[in-house]
This record gives C-alpha cells, sequence and structure tokens, in this order.
DNA sequence: CTTGACTCTATAGCCGGGTATACGGTTTAT
DNA sequence: ATAAACCGTATACCCGGCTATAGAGTCAAG
C-alpha cells in the first residue's frame, strides 16, 4: 500500500501522515527503490488509534506515551489509567475554566436584556471600571 | 508616563503594549523628541479594560469591536449584548464538546479502575478496537 | 511515448497571543 | 564621563496541528 491509500483509508491527509511520522508517531516505513513508502496494512491501525485518543482529549505528545504503551498493552492498565485520568483533569480544568467565564459574561447579559440602564452599558461600564469612566 | 511605567501598573509586558498597539487595540501615542512613547493615565484603564475582556473569554479580535463601541457607549448596549452573546455561545459550544470527551474518557477510566480485566487494558483496546464491536 | 495520477523533499504559512533577540539610541544618577 | 536603566525598531520564534506550495521524480494505462 502505498501513502495515498493509507490516506483515504485512515481519512487523513497524506501531508498529515507525514506529518505522523516526523513525529515518531508513525514509524518510518519501507521504502520502493523509487524512495515511495510501503506501508502495510496495521499503520492504518495506528492512525485510528491516533484520531479516535485525539476525539478523546488527548494531546498528540499524549498520544505518543500511549503508542508507547499500546505495544506492551498487557502489562500497562494502571499506566493507561494514569494517562487517561491526567487528561481528563486537564479537560476538567478547562471546562470550568469555562464555566466562570460563562458566568460572569451571564451575568452581564442579563443585566443588559433586562434593560435597566438605557442610557450605559452595564457590560462595558463592567469593563472599564475602576472609579474612573472614560 | 513611558512605556514601561504603563507596562508595570496595567500588569503586561512591555512587548505586549506595543503588539496591542500594532493590533490597533492601543491608540498610537504620541512620541517625545527621541522616539520614546508618552502615555497619559487613560491608557492603563484601556490595557485593563483589554484584560478583563480577555478573562470573560473575548479574544482580541472582539476586544477590538468592544473597544470601538465603548467610546460612544451611550448608543451601544444592544450592540454590546450581541457580541457578548456570540462570546457566550463559542463558550458553551467549548464547553459542550470538553463534556463530550469527558463523558467518553470517564467510561474507560471507570472500566480500568474496576479492574475487572487485567491483562488487557480496556482503554487502549478501545483505541485500537479493529473494525467491528462499535 | 505521452499523459495524468501519484509520490518525493523542502520550505513556508496559518491560527492567536504573545515572547525573545539583536543592535542601537536616550536619559539619569553619581 | 560613564554606567545603568530605559527605550526604539525589526525580526524571528514559540505553542499545536496541521495545510499549502514549488519543483522534481515515478508509475500505469492507452
Amino acid at each position: 500500500m502505498q501513502i495515498g491509500e493509507v490516506a483515504r483509508k485512515a481519512n487523513v491527509s497524506i501531508q498529515t501522515l507525514r506529518y505522523y511520522e516526523r513525529l515518531g508517531l508513525l514509524n518510518a516505513p519501507k521504502r520502493k527503490p523509487s524512495g515511495y513508502r510501503k506501508y502495510d496494512a496495521r499503520e492504518i491501525q495506528r492512525v485510528r488509534f491516533i484520531k479516535r485518543a485525539q476525539d478523546l482529549g488527548f494531546a498528540l505528545a499524549e498520544i505518543s506515551d500511549l503508542l508507547t504503551l499500546w505495544k506492551d498493552a498487557s502489562h500497562s492498565c494502571a499506566l493507561v489509567e494514569r494517562r487517561a485520568s491526567s487528561t481528563l483533569e486537564r479537560i476538567n480544568t478547562k471546562i470550568q475554566d469555562l464555566e466562570t467565564m460563562r458566568a460572569a459574561l451571564e451575568k452581564y447579559v442579563m443585566i443588559c436584556r433586562t434593560g435597566q440602564s438605557l442610557d450605559e452599558c452595564p457590560l462595558l461600564r463592567a469593563l472599564g471600571d475602576e472609579g474612573e469612566q472614560r
């Protein structure tokens, strides 16, 4: 199989495959005499693994770790769980940050909508506050 | 006031101030004959406005809009609210995406933790899943 | 034998929000 | 008069995850 077929089957671009190879996420494949990359079907698996892991919120660097573990998975369940838990923590932190933003923003939007102060925007006042107003 | 003092008082770096100026978020200040920027105290307000807006999840491009509105705030409350609402939508979408990830990841982490399969990691199996069973 | 589809490498660009470096001029204090 | 602290511009670089382009070589079909 050459690169285009792998790309189609794994649903990524050719450039992405070469990019993953550069990053070490994919092993450097064998080459034809012409220099063309020759893949075997397992690489499609590997690419799909990467994509599924991305969907779960893993960054490529984390996925690189997971791929290393994948090879001898029988020893590593607890290790994998630790990686996943820390990713989970990262995701939770992000959600919390965003919820804090949302709460603050909603507060001002609500005040705006109830239309109590027509002559001065409470959201802008909140941003520009600190005693003085421009 | 020169740039270093503004930077200290607004709690940003000098480079950031120049960067904001390039982006048009800050007005080009007057200069001394030497070329040094001369700020008046209002610019500190403006920088703090930017920082507070960032904390609310506004991107610099959105903040640029808000700053334009800020100048004649009396006319713009509804407009400001619309900007804020669309930022709010953006934030909500992000939260939902992250929650989807979290749910998927939690599922596998839980299976890992209940320790049912010691000899094969369910998370890795889920990621490496070949073809069927999904 | 030529066309068109495929591949190769190398390099650059994109997004956002800055940070860092190099090199040189200015101001202030002693 | 000289050192330190400050400022100026221009340029490049960082993060992550790609995408795009240029210019060249390879391969299969008609």
